[in-house]
DNA sequence: TAGATAGGCTAAATCGATTTAGTTTGTATA
DNA sequence: TATACAAACTAAATCGATTTAGCCTATCTA
């Protein structure tokens, strides 16, 4: 059995597929259709079990309809939030999402964009890795409106981007700490390539010179990209056990790193917060039910997710006309959410 | 700028779209098509930026190479890894994957089926809610392969699906307490609508009659289907209150109920094993991290992906001849996974 | 020298919609 | 009685590919 398409309807209804097409998509009485042949056609349809081939449609008109999502990995609790968010924001203007995971390789990026782009979805929301900016300036090129979430290339402000102020999180992380006495604090980050992860770290600097705290490289570990997890989970516990003595606090600036901690910390046997504190960016369930609670910086995820969703449709709205600078370039403040780890 | 169409480097090229499409197709030797001509394409293709319109193929080959595969809930653990292993199965076949939740609600579930049947892919791997059978079959009509994962519509045995062992699994865990010398069992489950949990419940019944154990109807809780995270905890944290001198262990039948009860077991002050102890059905990285580590039944979720994609893509080769029964109703075996809490 | 064959391409139909510009018929107006 | 106008449709172009059938030209064979 085939699928029905407008030109079976036609055919059984005795009309053109025209007017089934205009039946279809409530313009009939626009296009002074009788109602006796509105009932006609929409009572066809729906017995043959009528849906419109979006493919024949999005050909047509050129719009799918249809949004691409790329974020680092689904998988991750922070992306999976985000992508729902966006799903559902999506939902109530009518779009649908579709979305995939770079795994942070900027190659994937590129295929997933070209990808979307065959596909031809009208806009993009991209979580950007390294080296991906000549490829948005392409879809920008094309007039596919794109906004950029969680992470963004200053200072090329004119690509609209949201994502959470992550200088201010960190700096409100460090005055805690340093407020509830911690001076040693350790710093796990992924290696910083990209502009997001700078400005954590340049907090986390900023605040050790601001409160005459002498910096300690040794106390501060970059963990490589591309790193397999056992490898990671490796020099994290070698930070925390050669540099036990000097440390009081850890602040993890990744949640993925702060699970990592966690077994690293059980393997070691130190007791958190007894032995050191810790932070963490990023909230995560494990750290909600961890004994002790782990205290995180949180990220606003759904407003992250609505606001980002809301400058691309004002961009797909009216596009090509530049949208006022209020919704480009939003930063959202993080909030700290001490827990028993401090 | 507007992209580049075929009949764009047909222009420019000075031949027909004709030769440009075989150029691109890599069937320009076939047609005969001259050396020069195609490197000429080949270099204007490359040279514009040339990508496909994939609706317009899509439309005139009636093939997308997109499957679309529909989860309970892509944010869940369980879901996310099955639907990695899958889009990686999918890759070496040269599809694409289309993935979507349907948060177990059946009329977002048809939703979804009729999204991605307008968007015209190729086949489908399903997680099925209640009643999901008559729109499946639809699809079978329509001639679109249909795989199920992790649910099944027994006794409709040709409908493929691939699924864990359900009983089997819950037979060893309900083994392992009982070797153990654990007699006073409570079960903890959502609302048995569907036969795979009807498996896991059944196996836990024949279990404790097969050990001559009475069954304590009260220490079996069914959590109700879209009952709130709040409330299902509630109801969790008064079973395992009210009943504490008759309970010496907890089964959770699914891991977000296990989450949920270790939540419970926390805020409730009940030790791990010393007063319960805790075995759950499906892994999860708080069970790996938690103190105790929690003891579960794992799924072999990149066994389960693997075997459905290949499941599917047989059908989609040879669509229309019945696949031997070798490749239609598997279920693969669960693996008990020993850790502290028992 | 006619007919066949091969080489190198192109024209046009097609997929299933949308949309513009008509056409036909009937009625009202000048 | 011609003319305008509205009502109720329809024909055909179009989107960007794929694919079948066929058109030339040149060479080879009988």
């Amino acid at each position: 059995m085939k699928k029905v398409s407008i030109s079976d309807i036609a055919r059984k209804a005795g009309v053109s597929v025209s007017t089934v097409s205009f039946v279809m998509n409530d313009k009939a009485v626009k296009m002074r259709i009788s109602q006796e042949v509105i009932r006609r056609v929409e009572n066809i349809a729906k017995e043959m079990g009528y849906r419109p081939n979006q493919l024949a449609r999005g050909l047509r008109t050129g719009k799918t309809r249809t949004i691409g999502l790329i974020v680092e990995n689904i998988s991750n609790a922070f992306y999976a939030s985000l992508a729902k968010t966006i799903e559902d924001e999506a939902k109530k203007y009518d779009y649908k999402v579709v979305y995939c995971s770079t795994d942070n390789d900027e190659e994937k990026a590129r295929e997933l964009i070209n990808m979307l782009s065959q596909r031809q979805v009208d806009g993009y929301i991209i979580t950007p890795t390294l080296n991906l900016l000549d490829d948005i300036r392409r879809l920008q090129a094309e007039n596919k409106p794109v906004v950029l979430v969680d992470r963004y290339f200053p200072p090329h402000d004119d690509i609209p981007y949201v994502l959470v102020d992550n200088y201010q999180g960190v700096t409100d992380g460090m005055d805690y700490l340093i407020g509830k006495g911690y001076r040693k604090i350790a710093l796990i980050t992924i290696e910083v390539t990209m502009a997001h992860m700078k400005d954590r770290l340049d907090a986390y600097y900023d605040a050790l010179r601001r409160n005459r705290i002498n910096l300690n490289e040794e106390l501060v570990k970059l963990i490589p990209y591309g790193c397999v997890r056992e490898t990671a989970l490796q020099e994290i516990k070698e930070l925390l056990a050669g540099k036990r003595a000097d440390i009081d606090a850890v602040f993890f600036l990744t949640n993925y790193l702060g699970v990592l901690g966690i077994e690293a910390f059980k393997a070691l046997r130190i007791r958190i917060p007894d032995d050191m504190a810790v932070l963490c960016f990023d909230d995560n369930d494990i750290f909600r039910l961890y004994t002790p609670t782990i205290s995180v910086i949180r990220q606003p995820i759904a407003e992250i997710g609505q606001r980002a969703m809301l400058a691309l449709i004002e961009r797909l709205q009216h596009a090509g006309a530049e949208s006022g600078p209020g919704n480009r370039n939003i930063k959202v403040p993080a909030e700290l959410v001490p827990r028993e780890s401090i």
